[in-house]
DNA sequence: CGATCTTACGGGATTCGTAAACATA
DNA sequence: TATGTTTACGAATCCCGTAAGATCG
């Protein structure tokens, strides 16, 4: 015997076609089937389901009080279905969906609009929610899934990440304007710890990234301040208040609180920007269109 | 390209029970598949949606974000698709439903029991509303579809309504207690018509038989009392108010209301009582089931 | 007799199971 | 190496469309 599991997909929109244009031949027509198959169609469903929804004469039909009583079912089990599969669909296809991505500061304000911008212009219905915050945050926010895509640093090798590098950002001197330093094109680093130095505090990661730079060149790390935004360390430069060494990235943003970046000599510090992913676990296609752009975008 | 249409409900299944067992084999097992055409059918589920439900390396698997967001949906489905045929079976093997009977207090009340026990033997969980009326309202309920069957006298040729005999009901003469006719075991009409004739209210189907027959055997119709329930017929003449005519089949509830019947000379009045249906609207399964208890229980 | 649904039947696609190949832990 | 998934392929099944048949108005 048929279990009630071989109903198919087709004879429901079958039957539902059939009592709603009041005609097999009409039906078959709008569900792009003979008539025929249209018939047996019915006629399997009724089989399967172990009595008849229609009742026939040759030329007419009318509801049986169960086909009656199914048929309401029938349109909503349709519908859910449908809407359902064509939910899935739209994903897949990037017709709908919703990406969160975390980006440290530095790059979610210079770099990344750009990528939205395209992103945006290529699916325009998939919604993206950007944290920004710092680097290490970019880090636990991936790990913990909060974000599915991170951009940030390299954080080295991980159990459970995935790092995608994009490009080398090199670190470069924050002056004061007019500062004697600013005349030459290139600093040296030992020029530079001539004047107090500020830094970030103590978990961040450009902090770390200095540090370890100054000790493997055999130089004193002694900041002079420390503060927790890079942005208030330029505010800080600007004042007079000492120099400082930061991301490129963040050159633009320096220059707008009154801060001039100058490169370092012997090419200084430098560290990998890149995407950060969860290992085995798989991106949604949102989220791999949109690390393909960031790719396309930022790559060399 | 395949339609989402062509997405079956055995993939949904097979989809739900992957993820559900978290392995290939034991959902395989699990829905009586060899494992290679569970991996096709996700394969192909995959295929027509436009992407990956599940990523897999050859000895485990993760859900996509796409999978992981349509499974709940894809169980939900599952047990609406499940419960809609199920429910819909149910109703044709008389596991489950309704039905709804009028029929006549003269039969509702004496032998309707009987054909509502052995149903209730045999179907115990479908569910009989029993509409207790007299016998025009039988006929317009069953008209109106507010009762699917009815039972009660032949109302003649109709255009919207079916007609299934069962048996003949003999009219007979209701008579006080120690009445002199009561003697006979065999009245003559025109020895009843002697007394005082109590009979039902106008737009009375057993009024009219009573009626029609007097006039077609020439005697006078003249009723002395009339009223509009045959038990109040009944207590009156067993106070001596007069006599009646009724159907054998109030018989029982004549004598216990302290009246006695005997049958009137050649043949007298008699009906047919039978099932009521409308045409063209075919009965649910349960319905039947009731048809055919009612025949098989009353029918010579 | 005309309109409409059902049955019959051949061709094509889908799907199944067995067996072999494949890929990780 | 052992386990579990995927590919390969022959066989069976299912489903469709054309054509003929049946039935009611």
């Amino acid at each position: 015997m048929a279990s009630i599991s071989n109903v198919t997909f087709k004879q429901i929109r079958a039957f539902v076609a059939v009592v709603h244009s009041r005609s097999f031949a009409e039906a078959a027509a709008q569900i792009h089937l003979s008539q025929p198959a249209l018939s047996i169609a019915i006629k399997n469903l009724e089989e399967t389901v172990g009595g008849q929804l229609l009742t026939r004469t040759t030329r007419s039909f009318a509801l049986t009080p169960e086909g009656e009583s199914f048929y309401p079912t029938a349109q909503r089990l349709l519908r859910e279905w449908d809407s359902a599969l064509l939910d899935l669909n739209n994903r897949f296809a990037l017709r709908t969906g919703r990406i969160t991505v975390a980006a440290m500061p530095s790059f979610a304000g210079n770099l990344l609009p750009i990528a939205l911008k395209a992103f945006k212009s290529q699916h325009s219905q998939i919604k993206v929610a950007l944290h920004d915050v710092i680097a290490e945050e970019v880090v636990s926010m991936v790990r913990s899934g909060q974000a599915e895509l991170g951009v940030s640093f390299d954080p080295g090798e991980q159990e459970d990440l995935r790092f995608m590098p994009l490009f080398n950002d090199q670190f470069v001197a924050v002056l004061p304007k007019h500062h004697p330093l600013s005349e030459h094109t290139q600093i040296a680093l030992s020029d530079l710890l001539e004047y107090d130095l500020l830094t970030l505090q103590a978990p961040s990661l450009v902090r770390q990234l200095i540090c370890d730079w100054l000790e493997s060149q055999e130089l004193p790390f002694n900041p002079a301040m420390e503060t927790h935004q890079l942005v208030t360390i330029g505010r800080m430069v600007a004042q007079d208040l000492g120099v400082s060494i930061a991301p490129a990235l963040c050159e633009l943003q320096m220059q707008e609180v009154g801060a001039v970046c100058r490169p370092l000599k012997d090419k200084g510090i430098s560290q990998r920007v890149g995407i950060i992913t969860r290992k085995r676990y798989p991106l949604s296609a949102a989220a791999q269109a949109m690390k393909g752009i960031l790719q396309n975008t930022f790559q060399k």
